[in-house]
DNA sequence: CGGTATCCTTCTTGATACTG
DNA sequence: CAGTATCAAGAAGGATACCG
């Protein structure tokens, strides 16, 4: 997309593809979570594109990742404290989002 | 996009395309736009993009549109007050895309 | 003025297979 | 386990032209 100046699109390019929310959302649940654990809470998602998801949270310090050079591999991610600041302003757009729910579906009972 | 039951989601397949966010913004800014002054506005738009939009917009009640039937035609489109509800959720949106924005700039003095 | 119609490009996402 | 490589598909958006 195009790198914007405002704000507002600023940070739905970072959060705003099909998958990023997801990720984060699952990453709320738990202090910390594994690859393959995360992949598998996000029904459908390809190693591919999770792993570019999660780099691209890392790069945007929103995502924590720590490797552990054991064997068999063992890397868990994190959200960090701006990971968090996403909360409350998520939860805005969850109270819109459920009312506009409403709003576009109780005419058609 | 798929169909989401997850209200953030439903919220952004709304409002979180490429041109969706511009169109709001500048609806918010005057009480009516007619369709041409609205497209001068948003620089690059096309005319199949911008009618696109406001039709989305107008099936979710968020904007309204008022055609006068004269020669040559007009036709004014504003927010409904569920649009400008979402004014305060795109605050919050704004200011953590204000913050981040910062700190992913900061390092590259 | 306020759009439609048609065609085309590009960006995002997915499927499948394989590796240190 | 936690990825990468390669190839293919699909959706979103753009260009240009035309219409009531």
């Amino acid at each position: 997309m195009y790198d914007s100046d405002c704000p507002v699109l600023y940070a739905l390019n970072i959060i705003g593809q099909k998958w990023k929310l997801p990720i984060l959302w699952h990453l709320m649940l738990k202090d910390v979570t594994r690859y393959n654990e995360l992949k598998r809470s996000l029904n459908g998602i390809t190693n591919i594109m999770l792993t570019k998801c999660l780099r691209e949270l890392e790069e945007h310090s929103l995502v924590k990742r720590v490797e552990y050079d054991t064997k068999p591999p063992k890397v868990e991610y994190s959200l960090t404290e701006r990971g968090k600041a996403l909360l409350p302003t998520l939860n805005g757009l969850y109270k819109w989002g459920e009312e506009q729910y409403k709003l576009d579906h109780e005419e058609i009972d």
